[in-house]
DNA sequence: CTTGAGGTACGATGCAAGTCGTACTTGAAG
DNA sequence: CTTCAAGTACGACTTGCATCGTACCTCAAG
């Protein structure tokens, strides 16, 4: 009945490297931005999230944040549960998940990078 | 003789996820550790990180962190100035630089992430 | 037991990204 | 002007990753 905790890394051992990587996709970060707004910390059913993508990669998703170490996975057999790790998040990547809400801040800016400046003066002196 | 300013986003413009992918690369991120580490934010020469990688792919890396914001390149014709941008990034992700500070806590854990529970009782209940 | 929904395992595929070789440009030193 | 070091542009190669199709597993409801 008490489903089984899948293992991920200890709070020490999280890797920046990785959980960067993890939190570079975007499915993968409205994930985490959903879970870090919750502040009960609740307990919640993987398709309580609506991503707009096949259950085989919303495991493959759930995975890399679980061995990312910001989510645990807990089994129930055919059905699964998400919880965020945040004590563990907190103590080892202090606002990491406090940055996480900076999405979008005014406007949905449409900018875009240049490569070089195309006319005589620069952007930003 | 005052080179000029390679352009990058807005300090408003800043993406998240633009920001995560530039530093889920270790070389970027060794750089980007490099210039939070230095208060003083002095303009750097970009061969001064000892990036043990060719020049062509340093120019890659450097493009990047510039596309994503995270840094200003002075072009001097045949030298390259590096310089942080701190107040813009501490404007748009606070503390996001300290979080760069946070690598390897104690010692180099070499734990790794498992599929699941290899024996009867989980890991962390 | 049978059925069906939720989830996983494995493999294939397509695309993005890191890396480097070759060739070209820039500017300073001689 | 010639030489040389630093940097870039372009292309090729390779790896990693997101995605999904097919098949299988698990458990609860009939």
């Amino acid at each position: 009945m008490a489903g089984r905790n899948l293992v991920g890394p200890e709070a020490d051992a999280l890797d920046l490297g990785t959980v960067f990587r993890a939190l570079a996709d975007e499915h993968r970060r409205s994930v985490m931005t959903e879970l870090a707004a919750d502040r009960s910390d609740s307990e919640r059913g993987c398709n309580s999230f609506d991503l707009p993508i096949s259950k085989q990669t919303q495991t493959h998703h759930f995975r890399v944040l679980r061995e990312a170490g910001l989510i645990d996975e807990i089994d129930y057999g055919n059905r699964k549960g998400i919880r965020l790790r945040r004590a563990d998040i907190e103590k080892r990547f202090p606002r990491l998940l406090t940055l996480l809400g900076a999405e979008s801040p005014g406007g949905t800016a449409p900018r875009r990078a240049q490569l070089s400046t195309p006319e005589g003066s620069p952007s930003r002196p």
